[in-house]
DNA sequence: TGTCAACTTGACATCGTGTCAAGTGAGCCA
DNA sequence: TGGCTCACTTGACACGATGTCAAGTTGACA
């Protein structure tokens, strides 16, 4: 808190007059990125999927470029998690949100028959929702040095192949 | 410090004795779990293998049966990692050792031919080695109240699907 | 009997979060 | 012009956690 009121410019006793805490502080940053580089939208050529399968890359590619985005700020609300229950709570409301999107994802393919025979709807949802984690692309970015491109493309090979039938 | 003390029957000092920083108190508890549950001995299926395809099996199996047991204290060490470079050291060391298995399996299945073409072995490394990381397992166990043998089975398929080709 | 090692109590420094009190200064309104 | 409010300031403090330091106790062993 001190050195972002310092980066600021204010005291930190003023930031603490904007944000109560630093949990608060960190979720109202996640909701600014989120404004600021327009998700919605990013979100939008998911929707118009006409397929599942298309829809499922549709919404890896836009998730994976998204993460990135809110990687400074979701590490260290990660890393509040299991101290801070208001953190935590803020956290899991955001990666529920983005479950709707791989349940979604995989309520199309099921629709398609595209879906393995021996996944639930639940069970694909976890699957796909775990692949597609911060965590994951921390590891294979951040820890293995992949490109943003190759990371994109593997998960997105992975996550047919974890799915689909065959 | 103070609860560890406190459980043990010690005082908070009489631990530091033993231990100088919360870190190494946990690198030697790391240690002494992999000594009482046997790790090594865990592995030795896996070392024994006669095909690519039953190494990486039996890898995930022992790793995926190994990972329940330290995460208590591999949390807390992860949680210490971009605070303290000495914890950070340590678990990354541990981590490097794992991958030392996932690398072993893909070199075996390359010498089958059963690796995908358009995968170097390192690419197929970091991709296992990620699949394979704590973190999802967290996520699958924790998160979303897989069993360990949903998990096992499944992670094993996606292994199977990442790495082979078709 | 003396020594040593393990342990004790108790105090203290440091760092980060969060709280509280009192004061300042600029804009605004009657 | 006088007074009010709001955003901000400085400065202090509580609390919890890690880690350090000093001095004393206790029991085993030579």
């Amino acid at each position: 808190m001190s050195d972002i009121a310092r980066a600021v410019g204010i005291s930190r006793q003023a930031l603490y007059l904007h944000f109560p805490t630093r949990a608060e502080l960190l979720i109202a940053t996640t909701r600014h990125i989120d404004e600021v580089k327009d998700i919605d939208g990013r979100l939008a050529a998911s929707r118009a999927a006409a397929t599942g399968s298309e829809r499922l890359d549709a919404f890896v590619a836009a998730w994976g470029a998204y993460i990135p985005e809110i990687h400074g700020v979701g590490r260290a609300l990660m890393a509040m998690q299991h101290t801070d229950p208001e953190a935590s709570r803020a956290w899991a409301d955001r990666m529920d949100a983005m479950r709707q999107g791989c349940a979604a994802a995989v309520a199309m393919l099921a629709r398609d028959g595209d879906l393995r025979a021996d996944l639930t709807e639940t069970r694909a949802t976890d699957l796909l929702w775990s692949i597609l984690s911060v965590r994951v692309w921390e590891h294979l970015c951040l820890d293995c040095g992949w490109s943003q491109a190759d990371y994109l493309a593997e998960i997105q090979r992975l996550a047919h192949a974890a799915l689909l039938p065959h």
